[in-house]
DNA sequence: TTAGGCAGTTTCCTCTAGGAAACCACTTCC
DNA sequence: GGAAGTGGTTTCCTAGAGGAAACTGCCTAA
């Protein structure tokens, strides 16, 4: 009976779900989230600083990660003429317009955890 | 001279990361967002319904997802006791705290599309 | 001069996420 | 009696995501 009042959605879903898709296709990958979770807090950093900062990463990963943002102009990677090298990553103004997302799903992450090990444990 | 403020920087990080990490491991695979999207717009749903509206999802795929996502209370089965045996899927109470972050992805890609082919084009 | 820090690249290997297709059981329509 | 719809499970296969470790190259401080 109602059956057709779904199909009629199909057209509204579309773009919602192109719109996920994208998202995610950009931000795919373990640790594409937890790079810009980390440059959102961390401002400005450098390769060493977000090997440490970014649990469990290694640096085949977080160059590859670092240079997909990069290409999708999330991230902006600027080489300091200092002493030794030194090379500065940071969040885009592009980028920026991911804060609500990431921190939304950070939000969602901490109520997760309180929901499992209860409220009195932090 | 700084870099000390990084390192004091690392425990208040532990618990974003942390949390983001539990949000991804949940929403892991190619289409838990997918799904909890329909699911968002949708209500209840049957599996031919999900299978029909999350487009290039299999059998497979479709129902091993649902499995996850029943098993962290995300969503719930129900087999109705209709003349051909059918099967609603819907958020749970708790599924539905993810709308915000659904959400908010959905409402980036979609400025994303308008980033990139320009506000002209719908 | 050698050890250590920065910023990666390259190679090699493994594991598993995910797709295609076949199959199952049950019902109802024609 | 067979086609078509519901709701899946099982098997088989492979592309590629991602880890470990070694290597490069440059600079500095001890």
């Amino acid at each position: 009976m109602k059956k057709k009042a779904v199909v009629n959605d199909t057209a509204v879903c579309q773009v919602r779900m192109q719109a996920i898709s994208d998202t995610m296709s950009i931000l795919s990958g373990k640790w594409k989230f937890h790079i810009l979770g980390t440059l959102i807090e961390g401002n400005k950093l450098g390769f060493m600083d977000l090997l440490r900062e970014v649990n469990g990463i290694g640096t085949k990963m977080l160059s590859k990660e670092l240079q997909d943002l990069e290409m999708n102009r999330l991230v902006s990677r600027t080489v300091m003429n200092t002493k030794p090298i030194t090379v500065e990553y940071s969040l885009t103004e592009y980028g920026e317009t991911l804060s609500p997302v990431i921190n939304e799903l950070a939000k969602w992450g901490v109520e997760y955890r309180k929901s499992v090990y209860g409220d009195t444990q932090v």
